[in-house]
DNA sequence: GGCCCGATACTCT
DNA sequence: GAGTATCGGGCCC
């Protein structure tokens, strides 16, 4: 099956982060797919959305959601932590959708190794610094195009798209210092369980 | 199961 | 220099 093209991504990070439900992901690791089923995304889009990292313009680090949809925005954070986004709208418009959490699916003896401190497989993948870690994923692959042919790391289509009814959605986590309304503003998207 | 808290370093002011 | 799109351990139910 072939992976996800630039044209998906080349629309809003409203439309991309719930059709983002069900996909997979998939990081290839020394010839090992490492991957896991998509179950919870958050949307970032321009500079008067702010709680997005282009609130403040353009900047050298967010230089890559300016850029064109399909490449990955990974940023660091908490002094600890790496976050996936993938960039989404046309070039020019800073915009994104962070993985927050994947259902590990393939490659679970390497993540075994990644995350040697979790015994559970459910807990290995569910928060966007975890999921990060046990993808072997970091600052090196920042700006990596998705959507290039070999790229070690792209997503999968959904077999079945996750319906508005099956979905739900909420406010983005972490923002705690953001004004309203983009503190409260419901871009998070998961499946019903 | 949940709450509290410290770790830790990068980005922009 | 302040703030941060978090995690995991320790503790208490």
């Amino acid at each position: 099956m072939p992976y996800l093209q630039r044209t998906f991504f080349e629309r809003s990070a409203l439309f991309v982060a719930p059709d983002l439900l069900g996909c997979t992901l998939v990081r290839l690791k020394d010839g090992i797919r490492l991957a896991g089923v998509i179950v919870e995304t958050e949307a970032y889009q321009g500079e008067e959305d702010l709680g997005c990292h282009a609130r403040a313009g353009r900047t050298p680090r967010t230089e890559i959601m300016y850029g064109s949809a399909g490449h990955a925005y990974i940023y660091f954070t908490y002094g600890m932590h790496w976050m996936l986004n993938v960039v989404t709208e046309r070039e020019g418009y800073p915009a994104a959708v962070l993985i927050r959490a994947i259902l590990p699916q393939e490659g679970l003896d390497e993540m075994t190794r990644l995350r040697p401190n979790l015994a559970r497989t459910a807990h290995w993948t569910d928060g966007p610094g975890k999921l990060t870690q046990a993808l072997d994923l970091n600052g090196g692959m920042n700006g990596l195009d998705l959507c290039a042919p070999a790229s070690p790391l792209f997503i999968e289509p959904a077999g079945q798209a996750t319906a508005v009814a099956q979905m739900v959605t909420g406010p983005r986590i972490g923002l705690t210092s953001v004004p309203e309304p983009w503190k409260s503003i419901p871009w998070r998207f998961r499946p019903k369980i």
